[in-house]
RNA sequence: GGCCCGGUAGUUCAGUUGGUUAGAACGCCAGCCUGUCACGCUGGAGGUCGACGGUUCGAGCCCGUUCCGGGUCGCCA
């Protein structure tokens, strides 16, 4: 039997009932968790965002109240008024476990089907169903407190950014395609047949303009688009974190006070005081060389080892032919110690290493065990001389107990293996901490990469980032040595933003285009606007593009960044609850002069 | 686009070399029950084994295709 809430209004949530509250009249209104019939006695917990508060009926009492509750079932929505009383037996299973409500009037407000799963804190689940039923879902707890801790994130970057000088500014969403980096979503025009608007990668030029335009502090809370392959950390829409500052030059100028937005979003949205350990700066050639990743997660060991020295004295094809073709230096050996593993490995699990980094690119993945009072073995021990062990044990301090891993390659290869192994080895064995963050800066990114495809030189960045002053010069001499005023924030291990100080210079800005074979065509055609601004006045400006998502993840500890929007897309970019996207009416297309393609 | 993994009552799972009527727990329905909180007890309903095709006397199980989903490489200025 439904009912309207009768003049009822709530006073108070389920979760924060305690022992004081024994004698207050209050009103509750939530979801049944779960009645429990005891014949003529009835226990009914409710449930809000709050928590859970144990609902009493007693037959004997109020005969009327019991029967209709009777008919309750689990996520019916109730109005329950009633005197809070101590609880004869108590709980510590819930926070409110000391008292309970005993019902002088309960109005059901809504009835429910039997759900397609329970709505249990933990749940095992298939996600497919619960995302078909995303609203229910978000009944849990732990959605709920995952949204929660979003909304405090963004919150706390607000109050922060509010705080010190910054001001938001909303860009389109709607804007000009630029086919440079991530593919992109596009919008047909029904105004303008064959014409297409973009959603936005990012806000990227508009902060720019914005600078242009002297608002010299900018942020915006931002959705962003980018039609790419999913992943367990990547959503096609997405939400960034935006700010964009004038009058800066030094990269320092940008990431002082990012430090300062980061320390805030941790102290009031986690608790966390971030202490003076964090934001260390590892140059992007120290992060590759060191952990052979520009997203390090230092929080651990197993580092890298530059072992080419050493390797050219070894004979063996493998080593040789990756250091040196005609003579010419082409890659280098390098190799991690895996340290005190020798008792862990088993030579299956090695063999199983040496296919997994099969699938980083690796041709292959050269060991040698020191197993304790054993003796060396391995699978290039057979080409050691007494002198190659040597140099080996004094340059990786190996010791009995520890087992040795090389790769032999390009350069991109062997730090795509020996990274992708060292995280594999570090998330298999325990060795990271979990409830530590480690949160730092990666800096001195390069200006340029070769792009074979295209053959050409791309810009790592993108075409707008400035160069370091000192290797200006070294754009046009030797681009592919060149580094930029890029930076990259990095929290255990995962890409949490970035940014970098911007090119405000034209004559800088044209050679920059000419470096990455723009013709002054494809420079008008798809960046005219934007060029065309700094002929009037560009501040010197920065800033940088925190993943909000991720942080969320982060400070949540959640697996998948699904667990930390409240409407997000599966693999194939579609959403399960709503179908989307789906096909759309023939006349619907037609008015938008497109035609419906399949092949 | 490549590789790997998964899909069996509402849910989570089991299901032997391919062999009778596909099972369990929770949930659901009915009855009983005054201190439960994983309430308890008794009884009951509930299945296109993701779909299609093939092999076979016989397929949940083997083979092929396909759909849906997960992870990952490429990709993500």
């Amino acid at each position: 039997m439904l009912e309207n809430m009768g003049g009822l209004k709530r006073t108070h949530y389920c979760g924060a009932f305690r022992i004081a509250d024994a004698g207050s009249v209050v009103t509750v209104m939530g979801w049944v968790q779960k009645k429990r019939n005891l014949g003529s006695l009835m226990f009914i917990d409710l449930r809000d965002r709050t928590g859970l508060v144990q609902i009493v009926l007693d037959q004997s009492v109020t005969p009327d109240l019991f029967s209709k509750a009777e008919s309750v079932r689990s996520e019916f929505v109730l109005a329950v008024s009633g005197t809070v009383r101590e609880r004869q037996s108590k709980t510590d299973k819930i926070a409110t476990g000391a008292v309970e409500i005993v019902a002088d009037k309960l109005n059901v407000l809504s009835e429910s089907d039997v759900t397609p799963f329970e709505i249990v804190d933990e749940t095992s689940v298939n996600e497919n169903l619960r995302l078909k039923y995303r609203y229910l879902d978000l009944r849990r707890p732990t959605l709920q407190n995952n949204l929660y801790t979003r909304f405090k994130i963004s919150s706390a970057a607000r109050h922060y950014l509010d705080g010190n000088g910054f001001m938001e500014i909303e860009t389109p969403m709607l804007g000009k395609s630029s086919p440079e980096g991530a593919r992109e979503y596009l919008v047909p025009s029904r105004v303008h047949p064959t014409c297409f608007y973009a959603l936005p990668q990012s806000p990227q030029l508009f902060k720019q303009l914005l600078m242009i335009s002297g608002f010299d502090r900018y942020y915006q809370i931002t959705k962003c688009f980018r039609d790419e392959d999913l992943r367990a950390n990547r959503q096609p829409e997405f939400t960034q974190i935006d700010l964009e500052m004038s009058f800066v030059e030094q990269v320092e100028d940008v990431l002082y006070p990012v430090e300062g937005l980061i320390k805030n979003i941790f102290k009031e949205a986690a608790g966390i005081d971030l202490g003076a350990e964090h934001f260390k700066r590892l140059s992007y050639k120290e992060a590759m060389s060191r952990y052979g990743s520009d997203k390090p997660d230092t929080r651990f060991g197993l580092e890298l080892c530059d072992v080419s020295d050493i390797a050219k004295n070894i004979d063996f094809q493998v080593f040789q032919s990756a250091l040196q073709i005609d003579g010419v230096i082409k890659g280098s050996v390098r190799a991690i110690n895996a340290k005190g593993f020798a008792s862990k490995l088993s030579r299956k699990d090695i063999d199983g290493l040496v296919e997994y980094v099969k699938t980083l690119g690796a041709k292959g993945l050269a060991w040698l065990s020191y197993p304790q009072g054993g003796e060396i073995k391995g699978s290039i021990v057979k080409f050691l001389t007494e002198q190659n062990i040597q140099d080996i044990k004094e340059r990786l301090n190996f010791e009995e107990g520890d087992v040795l891993f090389f790769a032999a390659d390009k350069d991109t290869v062997v730090y795509n293996t020996l990274g992708g192994l060292r995280l594999y080895l570090g998330e298999k064995y325990g060795l990271i901490d979990k409830n530590s963050y480690d949160i730092l800066w990666v800096t001195e990114f390069p200006m340029f990469e070769y792009s074979e495809e295209e053959d050409r030189f791309v810009a790592v960045h993108h075409p707008f980032t400035a160069p370091m002053d000192e290797d200006l010069e070294l754009c046009q001499t030797a681009p592919q040595k060149a580094r930029a005023k890029a930076y990259d924030i990095v929290i255990n291990g995962q890409e949490a933003g970035g940014g970098s100080i911007r090119i405000h210079r034209r004559d800088i800005q044209q050679k920059m285009f000419e470096i990455l074979g723009f013709t002054p065509e494809d420079i008008q055609n798809k960046f005219g606007f934007f060029v065309d601004a700094f002929k009037y006045g560009a501040p010197p400006h920065g800033g940088l593009a925190l993943g909000l998502d991720r942080l969320v993840m982060l400070i949540t500890k959640s697996d998948s960044i699904k667990d930390v929007i409240a409407f997000p897309k599966v693999q194939t970019a579609s959403c399960l609850m709503t179908g989307a996207p789906d096909l759309v009416d023939e006349k619907q297309l037609n008015e938008l002069h497109v035609k419906a393609y399949k092949n």
